[in-house]
DNA sequence: TAGCCCAGTACCGTTGAAGTAACCAGGTGC
DNA sequence: GCACCTGGTTACTTCAACGGTACTGGGCTA
């Protein structure tokens, strides 16, 4: 794990939840998507700080859905040990628009929300 | 059913999908929202057409979560037989323009994806 | 008195996403 | 000979979302 990366700092609270009403694809996309939008190519390993020490299945199975449907490359490096970069395409980079538009409606939002959660609750 | 909807008017193909890789809520929150954005209340029989005769089960699913998160009200009528209706609150009409972003972006990128999904599938 | 109307509820099953734990290969260093 | 590195895979389990069928209640109409 060399140079890992500030793990929160990526991590928007207000993007990731299963509970929050808009979701771009599935739990660890829009994660995955903040951690590329810098441009900066990244190896599996290093994907897995900033996503919480998410297990190898779930992050291959981001990684492999999102490679499928064209919002970021794989690159593998014939070297040992291995090396394996992930990189946004363009089309994964039209996706942080998007994104951003959701994290503002969340970060704006997500009081009501909770608000509501709660008189909801309580008046049955 | 007084004055059936036209279904497909509402039911906008490019944010029902599971497939889609922005959702906002559920499977039928963004159809919920398309269907009472003109601000007229509708009963929950009025809603089941533009829902494709959704069941009620997962109608009422739907409506509950929507009514819990603040994003619609519920006002039932003591009349009979007995009448509901189902309006969008403040805080629903403020998902309309990150559904209305997303949908744009859908419509303007599906296509790559779709052909990303074929690429991929034959290069293996 | 039989059935219809609306707005659901009860019960049950299926599907898919997510998570855990264990294991693997090929090469390097001790 | 053994552990360690990276980048995974495999098998198994759990959980929530989604869906179908059947049924309810209270007043109304035929």
């Amino acid at each position: 794990m060399n140079q890992p990366l500030p793990a929160d700092l990526f991590h928007d609270p207000d993007c990731s939840d299963r509970a929050q009403p808009i979701r771009v694809g599935g739990k660890w996309t829009a994660v995955v998507l903040r951690c590329l939008e810098d441009g900066r190519p990244r190896r599996f390993s290093e994907l897995r700080v900033p996503l919480h020490w998410i297990t190898p299945k779930v992050l291959t199975e981001t990684l492999r859905t999102m490679e499928r449907d064209g919002f970021l490359t794989r690159t593998a490096y014939d070297e040992n040990p291995p090396r394996v970069e992930y990189a946004l395409t363009a089309l994964g980079r039209s996706l942080i628009d998007p994104l951003d538009a959701a994290c503002a409606w969340a970060r704006a939002h997500v009081p009501e929300i909770t608000e509501a959660r709660t008189a909801y609750a309580q008046g049955g």
